[in-house]
RNA sequence: CGGGAUGUAGCUUAGUCCGGUUAAAGUGCUCGUCUGGGGGGCGAGAGAGCGGAGGUUCGAAUCCUCUCAUCCCGACCA
């Protein structure tokens, strides 16, 4: 008996909310806007962190810690920063308790009040810009290449889970150059970092690209980022990488002596990607039976269920899965055996669907006794039974091939829904009927933008980085255009 | 912060309009048993006093007042 679930087509919202609870990866929690990460989810968000931690140090980066807290003054010594941030900021005021008078619990002591508000960090820039201005004196103590895995806190109206909540999980790289021709092309190097990762890993593919002016980051000259479409035909930007210019050394007198002895201020890099990436995973591949996990971020990636009547029957079986668990780990495979009796096979294969585990072997002695097993593949959703000498090669290749899979057709779906669009009624239209990309000229200005934001909710998701030069006129103005950039309704 | 809605068992909900036995069901949980190739069948059992406070009444999950919380739609955002 198959429970029911809200479909994707139903309600894709709420879809999104049920699948994260069923497939077990995390949970409001009582604090408004905050979420438990469930060890499931954590374990997926750890693969995510490993190998994007691997791919920084391979970069030339170190990781570091900064604090959580930021003095209010920071945060106001760059103003489009702080501008951009004000809104949304934690505040920390006191620094003790005390038992109320009247025995009804603990209050605020008003008498150890902070001389000076600290901030919760929403971003680190202003802590540690104060602290690179001590540890740089010279050219020859540059670049800086440092990154931290830290939580922040933006106070947003509205939370979903991974997508938006008030602390998130996220790795923030804050570098130091000096030259403006070395920060620019470390920004660059990182987005591209994230595209590689994204689409080998996550197997989601991404547009590369530069924001807008008005979506840049506060602080920022230029930002660049990752988009990726959804299923919904929505874009999500997954990570953003920005060149800072000299904007938070000015800011706090980070000043250094090149070779000629000349003084000059820092360039900086800023980028960061966060569990909001989870959202992004489960919205790329998942389908109305649950997660769909590509293999090379599945904390499991076989699952192995037995199918007995008698001990003896399981005993025989078990051997059979013991020996192709050694071999799979063997092969850097991970495994999981579920003997679990207390659960039925149907129960568990609905179990493992919903967590999305990419390869699930049954056996029982049917399969048994014909020297068979049976491989169902998630992606899918297909099955057969094979030959069980030899399945651990296959289910290397196999798994190989989900992974690529997962792209391909995400890649296709990407595909189908990006559509070029040359008249502003045109896309208005296709916007409601179609949603997805719409690749379309612009005139570059701001007002134009907000104009489309006002009228139909779609932004400048980014100008693509490797857009065909292409020159146009505006689709709402007719003004002259250098080339398409992408619109789209956005998370 | 504006507009709308909802708080009843771990979860999903019925009951509320029109007050009246011991607050109901599904699912989950516990035990037993038959089972076992797609979320099992049967039997037994534990579990909530209805978000909170106050009020009206012989009597409140149901009516009134206040309060808290959550969700949806806007404004804001990775």
């Amino acid at each position: 008996m198959a429970q029911k679930y809200t479909t994707r087509e139903q309600d894709y919202s709420k879809w999104y909310n049920e699948l994260v609870g069923r497939a077990d990866l995390a949970e409001h929690s009582d604090v408004k806007g905050c979420m438990v990460i469930k060890p499931y989810g954590f374990a997926i968000w750890e693969n995510i962190k490993d190998e994007l931690d691997k791919r920084f140090k391979e970069t030339g980066h170190s990781n570091a810690y900064f604090p959580l807290f930021i003095p209010k003054s920071y945060l106001s010594k760059e103003a489009s920063h702080v501008e951009g941030f004000a809104k949304e900021c934690a505040v920390v005021t006191h620094y003790r308790l005390k038992n109320a008078e009247d025995g009804s619990g603990v209050v605020v002591d008003p008498t150890a009040k902070l001389e000076e508000e600290l901030i919760v960090r929403p971003t680190s820039e202003t802590i540690i810009w104060n602290s690179y201005k001590n540890w740089i004196q010279s050219y020859r103590d540059l670049p800086i290449l440092i990154n931290q895995w830290a939580n922040v806190v933006r106070w947003e109206m509205r939370t979903r889970l991974f997508l938006r909540t008030t602390e998130f999980l996220w790795q923030e790289g804050h570098t130091a150059h000096a030259t403006r021709d070395e920060a620019v092309e470390e920004a660059e190097k990182m987005n591209q970092v994230y595209a590689d990762f994204a689409e080998q890993y996550m197997a989601m593919p991404v547009i590369q690209g530069l924001k807008t002016e008005s979506e840049r980051f506060a602080g920022a000259d230029e930002t660049y980022c990752i988009e990726a479409m959804m299923q919904d035909g929505k874009a999500l930007q997954a990570g953003t990488s920005h060149f800072l210019g000299q904007n938070f050394a000015k800011a706090f007198d980070v000043q250094f002596s090149d070779k000629e002895g000349k003084r000059d201020f820092v360039w900086a890099t800023s980028w960061g990607v966060s569990t909001r990436l989870m959202g992004a995973l489960i919205m790329t591949h998942s389908d109305d039976e649950g997660l769909v996990l590509p293999p090379k971020l599945a904390p499991i990636q076989v699952v192995a269920v037995p199918i007995y009547k008698s001990q003896e029957d399981l005993d025989k079986i078990s051997e059979r899965f013991n020996e192709l668990g050694a071999k799979l780990k063997a092969k850097g495979i991970s495994f999981k055996y579920d003997d679990d009796d207390n659960r039925r096979p149907g129960w568990k294969f609905a179990e493992y669907e919903s967590k999305g585990i990419p390869v699930r072997l049954a056996m029982g002695m049917r399969d048994f006794e014909g020297g068979n097993i049976e491989v169902a593949r998630r992606d899918e959703k297909t099955k057969e039974v094979v030959s069980f000498d030899g399945v651990d090669a296959y289910i290397e290749n196999l798994l190989e091939e989900i992974q690529l899979n997962l792209l391909n057709k995400a890649k296709a779906y990407r595909e189908e829904r990006t559509h070029k669009v040359d008249s502003y009624d045109d896309f208005k239209v296709q916007l409601e009927e179609k949603g997805g990309f719409f690749l379309a000229h612009w005139d570059g200005t701001a007002e134009t933008e907000e104009k489309i934001k006002q009228e139909t909710k779609a932004t400048i998701r980014c100008i693509p980085a490797d857009r065909e030069e292409e020159t146009g006129t505006c689709m709402v103005t007719g003004k002259p255009s250098a080339g398409r950039v992408i619109f789209a309704k956005a998370y």
